[in-house]
DNA sequence: GTCATTTGTCACCTTGTGGTGACTTGATAT
DNA sequence: ATATCAAGTCACCACAAGGTGACAAATGAC
């Protein structure tokens, strides 16, 4: 019993490599993530790391393929596209980016990553983009036909709404009141997600003047 | 003539260090600073930095009140406050973001260290924010009371409209597209500031429909 | 001139990083 | 029982970072 060697076990290992890469990314944000400190956290010898894994980016694209950092289509779109698509423009924009907004307040992971990329762009954060595919991007095509038929540019004020939800929670990792509004209490968001509505609301219907 | 020593001009190497830090935020972003990439920058030794300046921080600190990344009241509220106040509700607004987005348009220097804080809250980022005092809070505390009239939510309102400028205007450093949105292009933001127009002024006249 | 101060140069230290080779130890099949 | 192979440990490398002490040379006061 001269040294407490490990359970010798692989896949637990592996997974414990997993694991601590999350539990880094949440506590200590993106800036800390190294090979050392991951092998530090997952208590486990770092070349193990690059025997199961590789290497960096690929220990990366591992844990981005066995998390479910990104909200999926249906979790933005909700559960019956039907009635999604039978709703006017304004309410099912409005709902789709409220959706997105509650998704991505769920992932402080997501939301770690999403900031590290935008200071960084190496081929971690590349190989991230890459395994997530840009899902908002993709759910607002998901309806673009009806997109077109408003006469007000609605792509310009769909881009300005996401890029606000965005940044918004962006701040909100580190910061309580943005102007005014309290970005990290449910009562600022359902304030935020009245606001979406209204300007939905105002902007999006049909006849409106644009 | 055994060394090209320096001109032996303090002044002149201390200018030299701080344009250093500028165009290396500039350049390679903030990730790159560091006292060795300064010092290798502008040609000096490190020891001078630190005799200089004291270190990183106080170099930071000096930097922050040396060149004028911070958007100034004035920039953003324009030359003729009175006219700005005569404006409706909606127009001021209007008038203000946009000012504001294209004064940050100007900066990309501002730009990388707005990135940087999103990332990483450590001394050097509240030095910069400490120098700047979040001009841009302190913009619309300015008419204040105009606000507070309206039957919408008009802080909430306008806190996603400058949340939607910062985003867009970050990603654009290493984005073209975002939502079909060229962000790089003045084109593309004319159409950001025409949809910020018709929201504010869809949303914030008085007896809209809130 | 002489001497002290300032400006700049050089050499070094510690720490932490990513990365690799060589080893020990345990399980398993034959 | 023993040979084999995978799992884990240890020791090391090269390199870049922040930081400091000692020294050379130019400037300026007297």
């Amino acid at each position: 019993m001269k040294k407490a060697s490990r359970s010798r076990d692989r896949l637990a290992t592996a997974d414990g490599i997993l694991r601590a890469v999350g539990t880094l990314i949440a506590r200590d944000g993106f800036m800390a993530l190294g090979i050392n400190a991951i092998a530090r956290e997952a208590g486990v010898d770092k070349v193990l790391i690059y025997r199961y894994f590789g290497g960096m980016p690929e220990l990366l694209r591992a844990f981005g393929e066995s998390e479910e950092f990104w909200p999926s289509a249906s979790e933005m779109l909700g559960d019956d596209i039907e009635a999604l698509m039978s709703m006017s423009l304004a309410e099912s924009v409005a709902l789709v980016l409220i959706n997105f907004a509650r998704a991505l307040r769920r992932r402080p992971i997501t939301l770690e990553i999403m900031a590290w990329e935008m200071v960084e762009r190496n081929e971690l954060t590349e190989v991230l983009r890459n395994v997530r595919e840009d899902v908002a991007i993709r759910v607002f095509n998901e309806f673009g036909e009806k997109l077109v038929i408003a006469d007000a540019d609605v792509a310009a004020i769909t881009t300005l709404l996401s890029a606000a939800v965005s940044h918004l929670l962006l701040r909100s990792r580190d910061t309580e009141m943005y102007n005014t509004v309290d970005i990290r209490s449910d009562k600022g968001w359902e304030r935020i997600e009245r606001a979406i509505t209204v300007i939905c609301k105002q902007c999006l219907l049909p006849g409106g003047k644009g």
